[in-house]
DNA sequence: AAACTAATCAATTGATTGCTTGAATAGTGG
DNA sequence: CCACTATTCAAGCAATCAATTGATTAGTTT
């Protein structure tokens, strides 16, 4: 009796945490995890996705597969698309919380970090709390430097879009003494470092957010979107 | 130029990624988690490991070495044996925010608690926040029935230890009117629902904690350890 | 030094995963 | 109904992973 019920207990525990391992091992994926970054931003479909990772279609369309499959994402058919996004904020938490674990213990990844993205600016960043003081005494502009669509799905609050291709072109525009903060998708993003070069390059004050939009809405800080037209 | 620039760009992220998939696919094994969830409790050598979750010296030590290339636990040799712990308190919130997940989106999770624990005892449980304020009132027994060795390396501040298999020899040395609350490992754990079931058999005014130590501590609740004698 | 122990290593097996390719499906527009 | 498109499916192959077994290493005890 005591037997049979410790192996009841055993076979319970081991389907439990099989269970939590389906979701592990959706993120044991680079690839997958990179879709979740993207997914992160705003909704996409298939196509884009493949063409923002740089792999084809259908590996795209498997790894989306895994994700669906673990729970981890979503996707409703509209017409021949298909577009996925995340399927709960905590999702993003998930992943935030295992990237900043990354961060301080697999001495590899601030390897890679200090020698790509550090070789572009060495400067300290602005963190989120920070930004939202500058931002509600008004002495700052903030650059959203993502592509126009993701500044339409949402951005910082007050935050004027300059894709960054267009940055140059607009320089113009953009006040000499007052405070710029850049930011993009995220720690790992390469535009705001791109567009913070650029602007110093033509002696701005500009710095780098350090963190990007799906952090600065997850920390529950004010957001706006773009209604889309009917 | 631009060319070059974003083949790099796309190798910096695709190996950064890759980075971090190294620790989802960590979380990628049932039996991983398992251990992780044990070793949140306290720190362990490979033999007492194996023994818990009834798997064989070798196969325990390959899982977690696997966990240790990811840097999610750390071990160290102490004459014949290595004791292994988890590597930084995050280890813990990221399994624990797996675990919520899971929890929630996956429907094989709730429909396995609901058939296998609900079975037990389908009582509400009390919340750290009501535990909370029951103590600091003074009016609540709280008992920890995991095994002694448990307790001693850390337990919620003012808590009992009665180790489940002694509860029945213990009963009389608890009090019949006062509110008794029992606690384990956590929310998967099944000695708090048994000691609840036995309690209340007895007639007494038993509750269960529903979450366990390891939680209680992470949400920076008062907590009590047995110093080692020297 | 010999006997013993805890842990790891090494090699093997079978199972699973990942990627590629080409076909199939479902929906759109003429 | 036909041509076209976005996505998914299916098959095949290589690579990786998981569990088992027996050997080996490092450290303890006698």
């Amino acid at each position: 009796m005591a037997v049979v019920e410790s192996v009841l207990k055993r076979e319970f525990k081991t389907d439990l945490f099989a269970q939590f391992a389906r979701i592990g091992g959706a993120l044991a994926s680079g690839r997958r995890l990179e879709l979740l970054e993207l997914l992160a931003q705003r909704e996409r479909n298939v196509e884009d996705l493949a063409r923002l990772t740089s792999r084809s279609a259908a590996n795209t369309s498997q790894h989306l597969q895994v994700l669906r499959a673990a729970r981890l994402v979503e996707g409703r058919k509209a017409g021949l698309r298909v577009t996925y996004r995340l399927a709960d904020e905590r999702v993003f938490s998930l992943w935030k919380s295992l990237r900043e674990l990354g961060e301080s213990r697999l001495a590899e990844v601030s390897q890679m970090v200090r020698t790509y993205l550090n070789g572009k600016d060495s400067l300290e960043a602005v963190t989120a709390a920070s930004l939202r003081r500058k931002l509600e005494r008004g002495d700052v502009i903030v650059l959203d430097v993502r592509p126009a669509e993701e500044y339409t799905a949402g951005h910082i609050a007050g935050a004027r879009s300059i894709p960054l291709p267009q940055l140059r072109a607009r320089l113009k525009g953009l006040p000499k003494r007052r405070e710029i903060v850049a930011y993009c998708r995220g720690p790992y993003c390469i535009l705001a470092y791109e567009a913070v070069a650029l602007l110093r390059s033509y002696g701005l004050r500009a710095f780098r957010f350090e963190q990007g939009f799906p952090e600065w809405k997850a920390g529950g800080h004010p957001v706006q979107r773009i209604e889309a037209k009917r």
